[in-house]
DNA sequence: ATCAGTGCAAAACATTTGCAGCATG
DNA sequence: CATGCTGCAAATGTTTTGCACTGAT
């Protein structure tokens, strides 16, 4: 994991230097958190965890550095239907692509991957004309919460 | 589709009685409303609908409905990523089932089904333990706006 | 030095809730 | 005629924006 990690943290320092963007402290503290996770998080829980860490970064800057990620297609907003919006980085080549099962009871987020269904999904956007990144969300009651 | 839109209009009506609801005027508004939706809405889009078509419902009780739908089931959340949360009817025994392709260009959404992709879904959800409702949404450019 | 980047506070939205009056069963 | 339903307005929570100041190049 340490491979793909830095990996993302240097195409996003490239692609933002690339893009004309400066280093400046929020920027590059959004971008080494993001770095560290594997799965999403919502922009208040970055907010959190940069002010319990290091100095902290403005929820404004937060969103704006989002933003900018998102654009740059360094970074994908996940929505798993509970009104706050979720992010993760995006490695290149597919690399650590996932999708997200939710209880919804216990509202718990969990990662899974499946190269059965990446198959049928690149088979049935191709069918569709859409050369698309995709998101697949399931949601339902986890083990814990059944028992 | 004339069937299956009365068939859900009835069953619709039938849990709400069922429910113990009233059926008073926004909620039996909202309900035909979406009685006649293949795809889905905003909350927004049904309030203005609403307004325009007959009598006023309430953006409140726009809410207070949907949220009362989807409580029992015959109505779903989708979420494209674009902030707001969007609402379809949902068909017993997974009639007209299907998922949703966003253009983030124009932010045309639009449906589509396939069976294969079903089947691997289902795997994947019970390989993971989970018997799931589940939402796949792709994001791409459509036609209009590649050419 | 310049101009992008930043934090704070205020604004803008989507959604939820309190409440008083209305209407269904 | 009692209680659930409704609309309005206010509250809430998330995300965005205005603005003056800071800091990277």
């Amino acid at each position: 994991m340490g491979q793909a990690v830095s990996d993302w943290a240097a195409s996003a320092g490239e692609a933002l230097r690339e893009g004309g963007y400066r280093r400046g402290g929020a920027r590059r503290a959004v971008v080494e958190l993001l770095a560290d996770q594997h799965c999403c998080l919502t922009a208040q829980e970055i907010h959190d965890r940069l002010r319990a860490t290091r100095r902290g970064v403005g929820i404004a800057s937060v969103y704006r550095v989002l933003e900018q990620l998102v654009q740059l297609e360094l970074v994908q907003r996940v929505e798993i239907g509970d009104g706050m919006t979720r992010y993760e980085p995006v490695h290149p080549d597919g690399v650590h692509h996932h999708h997200h099962v939710v209880c919804d009871d216990c509202g718990k987020v969990e990662a899974f991957s499946d190269d059965a269904l990446e198959r049928a999904i690149d088979s049935t956007a191709g069918r569709l004309g859409y050369e698309a990144r995709h998101e697949v969300v399931l949601h339902g009651a986890c083990a814990d919460c059944r028992s």
